[in-house]
DNA sequence: CGATTTCATTGATCCATGTTAAGAAATGCA
DNA sequence: TGCATTTCTTAACATGGATCAATGAAATCG
């Protein structure tokens, strides 16, 4: 079950294997089943998510009760409402399972803990930390600079498994537009490839 | 000139007046003089800048050569390609001033140096990253789930003194809008309130 | 100071996306 | 299996904001 979590941290920084199995104890493992919360809006944000195997969102809710997708989580992934975790203030994000899922959870304490008995650990979590941080960068100048069609185009190309895998509707919350609009587009893309 | 700098850093973190000056060698400042540069797209992103007097901002600029205002910085604030500046990556953004203005820079070695010095500057550094993250935060659920017209409000609710002193362009831009559709909005509040 | 550029406003028109509504297809569940 | 729910598509219409063009006002510069 960690194996998963072994080749994702060794993407990032060398690990002994000894190193690796001392680490795999700061993780919990939960099951989080399709539609269940592993965090609400108003709660704190108590861990750093990785996803072993489903697909995990997080999404804001506006006063319209509109739900807007943040980001998708699926095998390999991180996520969490990371504003909350890093400065203690109660979550603005939801996150939910899309999918029934398997993850590893690893709360504050045990972040540190783990950096302390593996300094190496200091810079995996920096590397999360700037993921994330050039994950909204893009968005931005995304959504400041590209029409719905080309941020579509760009997804699909980027994580194409992930447009495949996960419900239309879906999508078009993370694009930021209606489902009905993603539907046009995409009608629209097909006829322009014929 | 560094009393503003001092009262920035006051408003975070504790420091003796001697840490303090001691502090103030790892600066430097300069003048901006309105429409040059601090940094362009594509060079690296070596300092962190302090503005003590005018307005700087950063932006990025589309296919198109539309421009995309990410952040104003006017006195008391800090601007940065901060993605650059942490990942060593060239920069995506430009920055420029809009007025003449004086800025103190500390470069990545400096910032090091000083928080091995003073490590209060650890917590400094990161509560300024935080502040960021926010700011980014904010402006994505904003653009997912607000109109340009309730951005606008919002801006003006938050910053009364930016959008007075700024030309409208500049902040049609941050809100990623046309001037023209800027001025209809305004001129619809207008109505609105009368 | 006048000349030039920048800036703000307005109107006309266009287009992308939202809204509403309905039905079809797929999926989940009893 | 069959009914209920979810998902996707389509269409008609509404709307926010973009684009283009023109004008006057304000700021800047030589």
């Amino acid at each position: 079950m960690f194996k998963a979590l072994y080749d994702n941290i060794r993407k990032r920084i060398n690990l002994t294997e000894t190193e690796f199995s001392e680490c795999t104890s700061f993780f919990k493992s939960a099951k989080i089943r399709r539609k269940q919360f592993l965090l609400r809006e108003g709660e704190f944000c108590k861990h750093t998510c990785f996803v072993s195997k489903g697909c995990l969102r997080s999404y804001s809710t506006d006063e319209k009760g509109n739900e807007h997708v943040i980001q998708f989580a699926i095998e390999d992934w991180w996520i969490s409402d990371l504003y909350s975790f890093l400065t203690g203030e109660p979550a603005t994000y939801n996150i939910d399972a899309l999918e029934d899922s398997d993850v590893l959870l690893i709360d504050k304490n045990s972040q540190e803990n783990l950096c302390m008995e593996i300094p190496a650990f200091e810079r995996f979590f920096r590397l999360l930390l700037q993921n994330n941080y050039i994950a909204n960068h893009r968005r931005i100048t995304a959504t400041l600079s590209a029409t719905a069609e080309k941020r579509y185009l760009s997804l699909l190309a980027t994580y194409p498994h992930l447009v495949e895998r996960l419900p239309q509707h879906q999508i078009a919350s993370y694009l930021g537009i209606t489902p009905e609009s993603l539907s046009r587009i995409r009608k629209n893309l097909l006829r322009k490839n014929r």
